[in-house]
DNA sequence: GGGCCCGGCGAT
DNA sequence: TCGCCGGGCCCA
């Protein structure tokens, strides 16, 4: 019997056997075949030799649609392992580890282009003049008069090409692509520019030497503070990996993809460079697939899934700002790109640079445990003085709406000097409560059992858990008061503050709500670059990428919720932020200060930070976690359930538990079932099952033993499982 | 995941 | 009585 085994991007631990026709498929090779009422496009996994499917049962493969696998070796076994190691459906990570336009059948080669071309009956058109009453179907066909143009790459539309095809004047023509590599590309040109490159200190210079003597698969954790020089050793070290002829990737978190990050590659290096940023078409992502695996691309720049673009050749790896969040995916298949790209990098034998200027707690350990390779620099390139800081108690003040009268002094004294001022505050809206004076009352969302933000401009109650939303009440749902006060602080809030304690200087406030129209945020920003603006206030979005000279003072407005946080990992990233925000302010020549306003002053792990610097704050935050058992020093993979009947969900986890207790493994945490922090989001009650242990080996041995189990799990409760979750919650 | 069948229920 | 929606089931 003729059989292939087939991974389809389906939700279920199982493959589907199909007989085939004439050629036997290659594995790795896409198929489509009939599933059910529908067509799907699958992977082939196996030539089994038999099949458990009666004859009668099994279908044939509708199509095959690649002579060879279309993943290169050490991707596939990438792919396999990733799939094990976070318990997801091989189809699933298959299919998804692939552009679109592949994972819907489309050709994996880039054989041809299609070009309209001027027929003799066209011409004739042209020289007769019979297009005189249609200008731009005129224009169209004159312009082929002089050469070819592509198709749906041109300046006229498709109609108008559709309109010149009926009437026989213009036809579709197939020209072969010739591939040039990036090499054939440069010609004569060197790979990097030679002005552009700047002179390194000792320190970089030694730390560059360290990476391109390195041979080999090696992980490397540079640890620099904003300014050290990194991006400078990056270019540099990717210099030398494109003259021995192979190609480069950058991985980047979400949204620090900006165009002054690509320009400083795009300036450096006269190579192809390739960028995977969100507003590409699915048709661009094929192409940047396909260029990077006919080595028509150097240096392929992106985020989290660019990690599965094919290369050719490829020779290095740089993620930049490693602990960022962003490189775990948090649906579907719940992958650490940091993580696979170190597997990954293993498998091919190249080096993985790792930078932050404040590296993940995992980090650091495994720089502890040998398994990285630490790189420090301390230096600050140029002359830019050090910054001051400051926490201001906000037990002893006078604070309105979230505003100490110690940090208005500052910003007068700032802003008078003509200098600009950032403030931070992680939260949106006007007041994140709306409750009832009289009887406590609080307007919540039905759906997640949260309260409504409180929105002023837009005059409405927003979830910022589901996104549901409903004018603002006047009247106590419960006892029908109209006596309603909001509590808390939002970025909407402190905007309408300052603008009432400085009415002389604009305020641009940055946050999703001000930024959620197209282009609104590059418009806020050159406001803010050309000093039109004094006063900035925004959220997280703020923190990340955007350089402000003229920034002197950057405040962070509340910081307690993270000191108290059920989120053991709540602190780390309050740490990352506020180095992270405080690198927005006094760069230049300009001395910056970083104004930190808490409760709690004396909070340990604040002390240290402002005292010592995230590097002591982060020696203080491992041994906690040492102490505690807490990651790095233990593994967690936690299931979350999901339903409309809270107990559903509830006894789904209650029999996973009774089986993992079942196993009897030594030194296994199982807590739970509990219900989630968000106990009922969007409708639905959630509860989560946390599984810790010393030995990510063993957890992995726990988690397969639990799969062959095979517990049955009621459709009307969506079962999730996270191996190495970073979101509790 | 998605197509499809089926049952429940609200509108007319 | 029709039509819509959500739940349950199955896919080789």
């Amino acid at each position: 019997m003729k059989l292939v085994r087939v991974a389809l991007s389906v939700p279920l631990f199982k493959f589907f056997d199909y007989l085939y026709e004439g050629k036997q498929p290659v594995v790795g090779s896409r198929v489509i075949v009939p599933f059910g009422r529908q067509k799907l496009v699958g992977i082939v996994i196996e030539i089994p030799k038999e099949t458990v499917i009666t004859l009668e049962n099994l279908k044939y493969i509708i199509e095959s649609l690649d002579q060879e696998s279309i993943f290169s070796e050490e991707l596939w076994s990438l792919l396999y392992w990733s799939a094990e190691y976070y318990q997801a459906p091989l189809g699933e990570v298959l299919n998804g580890a692939l552009p679109v336009k592949l994972r819907q059948g489309e050709s994996a080669e880039q054989k041809t282009k299609t070009f309209w071309n001027l027929t003799a009956l066209g011409k004739q058109a042209l020289t007769n003049n019979l297009l005189k009453r249609a200008k731009k179907q005129f224009d169209a066909l004159n312009s082929l008069d002089v050469l070819p143009l592509e198709k749906g790459n041109n300046p006229f539309n498709s109609g108008i090409w559709s309109a010149l095809k009926t009437k026989g004047y213009v036809e579709e023509i197939e020209e072969k692509i010739r591939l040039i590599s990036w090499q054939d590309r440069l010609e004569e040109l060197p790979i990097a520019k030679e002005y552009d490159r700047l002179t390194l200190n000792q320190e970089q210079a030694m730390a560059l030497s360290q990476l391109i003597f390195g041979q080999g698969f090696n992980v490397w954790l540079i640890d620099g503070v904003t300014g050290s020089g990194k991006t400078e050793i990056y270019l540099q070290h990717i210099e030398e990996i494109l003259k021995k002829g192979q190609q480069v990737l950058v991985l980047v978190p979400e949204i620090g993809l900006t165009p002054q990050t690509v320009q400083r590659f795009r300036s450096r290096f006269n190579v192809e460079i390739d960028v995977l940023h969100s507003n590409l078409n699915d048709t661009q992502r094929l192409q940047v697939w396909q260029r990077a695996k006919n080595a028509e691309s150097a240096v392929v720049i992106g985020t989290r899934s660019a990690l599965f673009t094919p290369f050719q050749n490829l020779g290095l790896i740089i993620l930049d700002e490693e602990h960022d969040s962003s490189f775990k995916q948090q649906d579907g298949w719940r992958y650490h790109a940091r993580d696979l790209a170190v597997v990954y990098g293993k498998q091919l034998n190249i080096p993985i640079v790792l930078g932050s200027a404040t590296p993940s707690l995992e980090s650091l350990h495994n720089v502890q445990q040998g398994k990285y390779k630490s790189i420090i620099l301390k230096k600050r390139a140029g002359n830019s003085t050090a910054l001051r800081h400051f926490v201001i108690d906000l037990k002893q003040q006078r604070v309105h709406n979230g505003l100490s009268e110690a940090l208005l002094d500052e910003m007068k004294e700032h802003l008078e000097k003509g200098n600009q001022v950032l403030l931070f505050l992680n939260r949106r809206g006007f007041a994140p409560v709306l409750l009832c004076h009289e009887c406590g009352w609080i307007a919540d969302c039905q759906y997640c059992e949260k309260p409504y933000t409180y929105h002023q401009k837009q005059r409405a109650l927003r979830c910022h858990h589901c996104g549901s939303q409903k004018p603002i009440v006047n009247q106590c749902a419960k006892c029908g008061s109209t006596n309603l006060v909001t509590t808390g602080i939002g970025t909407e809030q402190v905007e309408a503050t300052l603008e009432k304690f400085f009415a002389n200087y604009l305020i641009t406030r940055i946050d999703r709500d001000s930024t959620s129209r197209k282009g609104a945020l590059e418009h806020h920003l050159k406001d803010i670059q050309q000093g039109k603006s004094q006063i900035l206030i925004g959220t997280q979005m703020l923190a990340k990428g955007h350089h402000f000279p003229n920034v002197t003072l950057v405040a962070l407005l509340n910081v307690d919720s993270a000191l108290f946080s059920l989120d053991f990992r709540a602190e780390e990233r309050l740490a990352q932020l506020y180095i992270q925000v405080a690198g927005r302010a006094g760069r230049e020549e300009k001395q910056g200060k970083v104004i930190l306003q808490t409760h709690y002053p004396e909070h340990p792990l604040l002390v240290s930070l402002l005292s010592q610097g995230y590097k002591y704050f982060a020696e203080q935050a491992l041994g906690l976690r040492d102490k505690m058992g807490l990651p790095p020093f233990s593994a967690q993979a936690i299931f979350k359930a999901q339903s409309r009947v809270s107990t559903d969900a509830e006894l789904v986890l209650s029999r996973i538990a009774e089986n993992l207790y079942s196993f009897n493994v030594q030194d296994l945490q199982i807590l739970g079932p509990l219900p989630s922090p968000f106990s009922k989001k969007a409708g639905l009650y959630r509860w989560q099952l946390l599984l810790q242990s010393p030995s990510k080996v063993k957890l992995q041995k726990v988690l397969l033993q639990l799969r062959e189990n095979n517990i049955s799990i009621p459709n009307k409760v969506r079962l999730i499982l996270d191996v190495d979750p970073i979101d509790l919650s």
